[in-house]
DNA sequence: TCTCAGTTTAGACATAGTCTAAGTTAGGAT
DNA sequence: ATCCTAACTTAGACTATGTCTAAACTGAGA
């Protein structure tokens, strides 16, 4: 079963077929997904799966806190089941890769207080971007 | 005259009036609009500007480096006209209000080499979210 | 003045996401 | 078991954001 299932069910959310099979789409990839692609890998086991369920199951599991929401580059959300908050992201500026990594100080910590403006700072996220190994070879 | 487009002439820009007026709304502001703000707002001083010219000249001072484009929150990308990469950006959770801060440190340093995935790695950004103080006190 | 590359324009088009109204499902009450 | 109700799902219309195209415009140099 799936982790994200676990979690879920733990919210006394109700798990239909049809949201097991989008958390386990999210959940069975190292790549974090646009709605777009979780629909059309989620379609592949249940083709009658409707775009408007998707967007609506993605945005619920991020309302429960169970998935991040990514907007980072492009046009089009990506959703993250690892909702660790503590974890960042790496992107390849070549390809789009997308990975997640962890730092090894609190990025909370280095913004001093007269750069807060007045903030109560709840957390922080670091996007690191580059070339994977793929796109420096080719370039 | 606006540091930017005195930073945009120094590409060899054609600097029409069109571009001026946008440069000067992006400058203008401590807040990072979004396409249609600056639209908007530059639409008060030049009524005939079109949507198509708004969107192209942002697009090409992001490729010339000089403006950074933000893809933080909700569905549009934001515009901020400091092309400084060292600094970040801080959210505010309830009102969406934006702001430009420094951090005393690089990140790129607390990313352990066995968490760069062999990727490298040319910038770190960093987003802050918490609440502002006006949010704190309506809370 | 003429030419031509670069720029601007209106509006068509594309993509991403939300909403609505109707139909379906599942679990508790009877 | 059957009914009732609330939650869920669906198709497709709708909205928002951004891109593209073809034609018109502009201005610097021949």
């Amino acid at each position: 079963m799936s982790d994200l299932v676990t979690r879920l069910r733990r919210h006394n959310w109700r798990i239909t077929p049809q949201r097991r099979v989008i958390a386990e789409t999210l959940e069975g990839s190292h790549v974090h997904f646009t709605a777009e692609q979780v629909l059309e890998r989620a379609c592949e086991r249940m083709p009658e799966l409707s775009r408007a369920t998707v967007y609506n199951t993605l945005n619920e599991m991020v309302a429960l806190g169970e998935v991040i929401e990514l907007s980072l580059e492009g046009r089009s959300k990506r959703y993250d089941p690892n909702a660790d908050h503590d974890h960042h992201h790496l992107i390849c500026e070549g390809c789009g890769l997308m990975k997640d990594v962890h730092a090894v100080a609190d990025p909370v910590e280095w913004l001093p207080g007269d750069e807060r403006h007045g903030f109560t700072i709840t957390r922080a996220s670091i996007t690191y971007r580059g070339l994977c190994p793929d796109c420096q070879a080719a370039a």
